[in-house]
DNA sequence: TAAGAAATGTGTACACGGTACACATAAGCT
DNA sequence: AGCTTATGTGTACCGTGTACACATTTCTTA
């Protein structure tokens, strides 16, 4: 397959200068096409140009790498939630303003895991919890990571009164489990080959669903 | 770590007998705990008794394996909706049966993954597309399989009127999100380790919302 | 019923992946 | 200059999926 079999001095130092990065590089590049599976260790070396146990003096193993690429693909979930809560204006009124956060959150969520299915995969595909975690390299430009996004827009919707403060406790895990049972539908279940708009229009009925459910 | 290091000889006969049945139930046990990526074609012969390469004359790969354990987990999946749907008696009237069939499915579903995580998982790890199969092998004891139970109790509600003609088309999809959605935070997510009863009290908020939302 | 065909299990072998361990080389500090 | 530390290399081992040739048993059919 390869017109290159052996293929070991790309370059002429010894150092490769950056390999944390390139690997990590590598990683998100065999992420996005193939999901957390096709993260082989081996391979991200390849790409990098160096020796495969050369992976072990930046990641204590896979698992270590996969986690790194794992906190970019969350990191860009929220950014994709954060691009549609960034179209939204506060002048439309509180509770009209706060319904369109939840669904600007749920409609980012959507977008990437229909854009980059592979990515989307592994962000969710480790049993580690986001919720609390504090670390910035999973959240977006905001600061907040994409389980931090949700509860700030139900937060905002339990402030406009649009949500009775009863159901306000629990309802990120009700909202999460829609989005994300459709996302995973879209991207890897029966849901795959439907064309953008009609999934669009799906999503849209289903974050409808969640509003009026919630 | 094991106590017979070699142990061929477990049989006396050349032919195994029930070879096919032996690697399948094998590959049940390891997909039960341990989900889809346990179920290893080489451990499964061990257990069979046999050397690797036997599996060929039964399986085509390890994914073809898989695929059968696959298909019983499904099974699985749709007797646990049956359980729930028994419980049920019409005459309660047709609308309140219909949404309690439609809560049945949803809650059989839940049922399901967290009392067998590993298999549910393995059920939902394919690509494949369940919701026209007609293999009896993925159906439960109706000859239904889980998604055309849930056809089936949605059906139930639009007769019913419990669910507007115009909503009725792709409303397996929402609601298959939502609940598929919640068993994958119960048996993979950050929802694991929550006591039953809590999960239960969740779940049928999650039921709540569809019934609301559909 | 004997012989050939088909089915099923075995042996050997290879490539690929993760990773441990010892060694080489380079960079930084004293 | 010499020591320490960081980083890349070489060699090696084990586990997994699976191809291919061979052995053994059962089935068919003449």
């Amino acid at each position: 397959m390869s017109t290159t079999p052996i293929s070991r001095p790309r370059r002429s130092t010894y150092r490769h200068g950056d390999l944390r990065n390139a690997l990590l590089e590598a990683g998100i590049a065999l992420a996005r096409n193939g999901g957390p599976d096709a993260v082989v260790l081996r391979e991200a070396t390849r790409q990098a140009g160096v020796v495969p146990n050369a992976a072990y003096r930046h990641f204590a193993s896979r698992e270590d790498l996969l986690l790194a690429v794992r906190a970019h693909a969350l990191a860009q979930v929220a950014r994709a939630m954060e691009v549609e809560l960034d179209k939204l204006h506060p002048s439309v009124g509180a509770l009209r303003y706060a319904r369109d956060s939840v669904r600007a959150v749920g409609t980012g969520y959507l977008r990437y895991a229909h854009a980059e299915p592979g990515l989307f995969k592994t962000a969710f595909s480790s049993h580690e919890r986001v919720e609390a975690d504090p670390d910035p390299a999973k959240a977006g430009a905001s600061g907040m990571n994409p389980f931090q996004l949700l509860a700030m827009a139900l937060d905002r919707l339990a402030a406009a009164g649009g949500l009775p403060p009863e159901r306000r406790e629990g309802a990120e895990y009700l909202a999460w489990s829609a989005v994300h049972g459709l996302s995973l539908l879209i991207c890897e279940g029966p849901m795959q080959g439907l064309p953008e708009p009609v999934r669009d229009v799906i999503g849209q009925r289903l974050l409808d669903m969640v509003e009026k459910g919630l």
